[in-house]
DNA sequence: CAACGATACGGAACAACGTTCCGTTTTGCT
DNA sequence: AGCAAAACGGAACGTTGTTCCGTATCGTTG
């Protein structure tokens, strides 16, 4: 943490309605987020923020800086997780195996983060690529640790299992059916150097 | 078959501009969906037919209705697969994932399908329901097959499966760096008891 | 083959969305 | 207190999917 609590970061503006506007966003927005999902109206966070349309799209220039913003800490905790699982976890492959479990559950749990974190759908290139920029290093971290213990299959890159696995989780809020956390450890499981 | 080429089902009109303009809008249809992806204007696909919106809406009352027509023969084609899969492949596992396969090859060559399968998309409903009525009980028989010989866990539902397949398909049409073939293939590994 | 009712057509119009723009207000410094 | 800089609000724009209805076409019937 740079600051004392109301710390928005380093482009904190010299003016208090500024700060304090951008502040009533942010929870505005993670309310909303909540409730009705990320995919939820600009308009609604703003309107439930009591400030206008200009105001929102001046503090986060896109849709999907206010979604990094609101994400941005849970996001870095999941990547600081890796390291230490690399420590506390009997081999690397069950490190690998809690670090996308704690994903999962992260994507899980935030309703339609998952479906708006595709790299396909326009609009929120920002957000793909602050996700993949934070937690793919991680990701490859792990990866090769478990290379070098020959636990798992080489064929699968950091990338590769990152979408993927964020992939596995679209639409799993809705549908008790689907169970993607099972999918997921499945798929974790594939990783096996089969013997 | 039912008929001969021009078959468009058995809500065919008793008018031939009727007919003729449905089966002008399934061209279109196909052609917009190669160049610009599934999830094209729909007045793309109205104008290179040449005809107006009413008409589009008339035919298939909703997008998705579009969409299914398009591709219901290729659809047909996989479900169908599946059972000659199971004949043919020395073991269960082995004919789903070859069926698992044919799958992602589908949805992985269709620019834009796989994210439209979702079911969270709002307007899409018919589309899922319809990919999932149609190819979730081919699965769960091959599941089953599996399941009676003994290869795989038995803790993954046939809809599980198959939405799993669907999400790791989205967005594997654009970068080269994701490898949806291969995760799928992981996958389906990771369902082999290990032993 | 002429007329007429049923059918289908075209595209303007609507609603909901993300985003931009600019006249107005507020702020903090001098 | 005054004033420039900064930020504000929300109308307006462009792009979607979808609906609606006045007009044109078709096929049948006399």
């Amino acid at each position: 943490m740079n600051q004392k609590d109301g710390d928005t970061g380093d482009t904190a503006s010299r003016r208090k309605d500024a700060r304090r506007n951008k502040e009533t966003l942010l929870e505005a927005a993670a309310a909303v987020f909540v409730t009705s999902g990320v995919e939820a109206p600009v308009r609604d966070i703003a309107s439930r923020a009591g400030v206008g349309l200009g105001t929102l799209y001046r503090h986060f220039p896109t849709r999907a800086d206010l979604i990094i913003a609101v994400y941005r800490h849970q996001v870095e905790a999941c990547a600081e997780a890796g390291p230490a699982l690399l420590e506390s976890a009997p081999t690397p492959h069950d490190a690998l195996r809690q670090w996308i479990d704690l994903f999962v559950d992260f994507l899980v749990t935030k309703h339609g983060l998952a479906a708006v974190l595709r790299s396909d759908q326009s609009g929120f290139e920002g957000l793909h690529a602050y996700f993949l920029d934070r937690l793919v290093p991680v990701c490859t971290q792990l990866l090769d640790a478990a290379t070098a213990a020959g636990e798992i299959r080489e064929d699968v890159t950091a990338l590769t299992l990152m979408r993927g696995v964020g992939n596995l989780c679209i639409g799993a809020e809705n549908d008790p059916d689907y169970d993607a956390r099972r999918l997921a450890a499945v798929l974790v499981d594939g990783l096996r150097r089969q013997n």
